[in-house]
DNA sequence: GTGATTGCAAATCTTTTGCACTAAA
DNA sequence: TTTAGTGCAAAAGATTTGCAATCAC
């Protein structure tokens, strides 16, 4: 890993959500929004922080993608409970999940929709509608 | 609370899911599918239980409410990470959650649908959809 | 310089587990 | 009697927190 210097859409987004540019933050936006969009764990992004020798503590990374997600740069989502997956798309979308590898897969597009959404209960306002698809793997086809 | 002589129908259940009529799981059973349809936390039952003098351990009651989703006698809801719910009517439904007060709510009837269902990841085949709508209680009108 | 940020280790919280004891069949 | 089930306390795993040291501005 070459270090770079920090490009002005990551320190703007940074400054924009009043963080500072640290280089533990500044590694974590590389990681996250260099390529397309991932879904990591904060154990993965650990991990990955090491293998690309970035010195980062765990509670850091903890503590830097919550706030990204407070600054609307990341988007968390909870399958069952093992742990969170931090969605670096952010807009709103829904989710295939593995239940055989826990992999989380985008589903993209316009198509997928809820039709006769029901009316909340009295005095409360619909937030989010969010839409799970569990999937298997196929038996006998794999490689 | 009276002691009261196990009921044909849950001495059925348990034994048609492999699982010994003890005492602690009778009692289990009558506080969860006495009366409507409701979604408990491990740690909730096992206040309700001491509440009502049924002497039972957490564990058990892990035990015990993980033993009759396999049964299918419950169903788990995951809804952020903090604790799993445990669903007393196990028929295929959707749920509000209220982030207020972490409440669940069922989603009745056979009104709200998916339209257009994407493929799902090569390989794979769709084993459930899963809808939580998020709501939040109006501002001003609480009592 | 000063307050935000970090890292570490300890704490927290839910859930699981190991194992001796008890009870259902 | 024999095996499943229970309870306890300890362990596990994800996440958080307290606090002294460090860094960005």
């Amino acid at each position: 890993m070459t270090k770079r210097r920090p490009n002005a859409a990551t320190l703007e987004c940074l400054h924009a959500a009043g963080l500072r540019a640290t280089r533990q933050r500044l590694a974590v936006c590389r990681l996250l929004f260099a390529g397309t969009d991932r879904h990591v764990t904060a154990e993965a992004l650990y991990k990955e922080a090491q293998a690309n020798n970035v010195r980062v503590s765990l509670a850091t990374i903890y503590n830097t993608l919550h706030q990204f997600t407070e600054a609307g740069l990341l988007r968390e989502v909870v399958i069952d409970g093992l742990c969170s997956y931090f969605d670096t798309n952010a807009r709103h979308h829904h989710h295939f999940f593995c239940e055989d590898d826990r992999n989380l897969v985008d589903i993209l597009g316009e198509e997928l929709k809820v039709v006769k959404l029901p009316h909340p209960p009295p005095g409360t306002t619909i937030t989010e509608v969010g839409i799970v698809i569990r999937v298997r793997k196929n038996p006998g086809l794999e490689g």
